[in-house]
DNA sequence: AAATGAGCCAACCGCCTACTA
DNA sequence: TTAGTAGGCGGTTGGCTCATT
């Protein structure tokens, strides 16, 4: 496969330039650093926009969908990243009920969250569930079970949440209340220690080591001089603004977790103690509730 | 310690729509 | 008006990590 820019609307990129690029094979798969730090600065001087266009003359060899998708994804300054919060996650739940699997659509109302992490959120939590229940998560006592049991059980636990404000001289000296930047922690981008090694911590103080290469063995952000321009602690340090202006003023980002997600809740979770383990979403009380919907088909 | 499986997520694919010449 | 192209969107997949055996 071979480039084929048929924008001839390219304007500001050299016309040679873009010739010599089509000749060259397209680059797929992760993307490196070096990539990234030219599709920053690219946009970053010129906006985004006419993806084709810009990948040739940022001196990317990707296509232009692939430019997109990174920025999109990944790069954009207000992407949040790390686990969803209550509130992001019942919202999910109300507006997958009304519009299906509209993703980009959703995402819309969930601030600086892609529809790509929407759609996986969906597919790797939800769906999961609907799995376990051996029935189909498009079928009418799954949507009920949701909208009936979990998501005012999800607005309890908001509810619930927003009382531990109270609490927070408790929660600031946990490890993920860090540099003054609180939401900052509940991003899983990773950041090398000098051992080579990084540490990340979940939404519940939870750390957890994992490689610094990123997992693509290209680079990793520890040859990063300090700049906050190119390293993705600034933008989530930034964005803790905008979200707290979103969402309701609960910590819920400590606590980020607990609605249809509750594999790693240690025992910081309020919930765990007042005996609800929330281990598995499935407890007596909605396996019965599940019975009912079954039962009045 | 090695093998295996499950979960997760970044990235790609293909279709559709909007836009431009 | 129409053909060609770019961009947007949802579905899918490949590969990495971690837990379990």
């Amino acid at each position: 496969m071979v480039v084929v820019d048929g924008n001839s609307r390219s304007g500001s990129c050299d016309s040679k330039e873009l010739r010599e690029e089509d000749n060259l094979e397209l680059r797929r798969g992760p993307w490196t650093f070096e990539e990234d730090l030219k599709l920053m600065n690219y946009i970053a001087n010129h906006g985004e926009g006419r993806w084709n266009s810009l990948a040739s003359c940022a001196g990317l060899n990707r296509t232009g969908k692939s430019c997109r998708l990174r920025w999109l994804n990944y790069l954009r300054p207000d992407v949040r990243r790390g686990n969803l919060t209550l509130e992001e996650q019942l919202m999910i739940l109300e507006l997958h009920s009304r519009w299906g699997n509209r993703w980009s659509k959703i995402a819309q109302h969930l601030p600086g969250r892609t529809d790509n992490e929407i759609k996986n959120y969906w597919r790797t939590r939800v769906q999961k569930h609907a799995k376990q229940l051996k029935c189909d998560v498009n079928s009418k006592q799954f949507k009920d079970t949701m909208r009936y049991l979990w998501m005012p059980r999800l607005i309890e636990r908001i509810q619930a949440t927003s009382s531990l404000n109270a609490t927070a001289s408790q929660v600031s000296s946990l490890p993920y209340d860090y540099d003054g930047a609180q939401m900052i922690m509940t991003s899983t981008t990773n950041y090398s220690t000098p051992d080579n090694s990084s540490t990340s911590y979940d939404s519940f103080g939870t750390s957890t080591q994992v490689s610094s290469d990123l997992g693509v063995g290209e680079y990793n952000y520890n040859n990063i001089p300090i700049n906050h321009n190119l390293n993705p602690d600034y933008y989530q340090v930034n964005q803790v603004g905008n979200y707290q202006d979103f969402s309701v003023s609960t910590p819920s980002g400590y606590y980020g977790n607990q609605g249809l997600d509750f594999q790693e809740q240690n025992n910081t979770n309020p919930w765990l103690h007042s005996g609800d383990t929330s281990d598995n979403l499935w407890n007596v009380e909605d396996i019965w509730f599940f019975q009912q919907q079954l039962n009045g088909m």
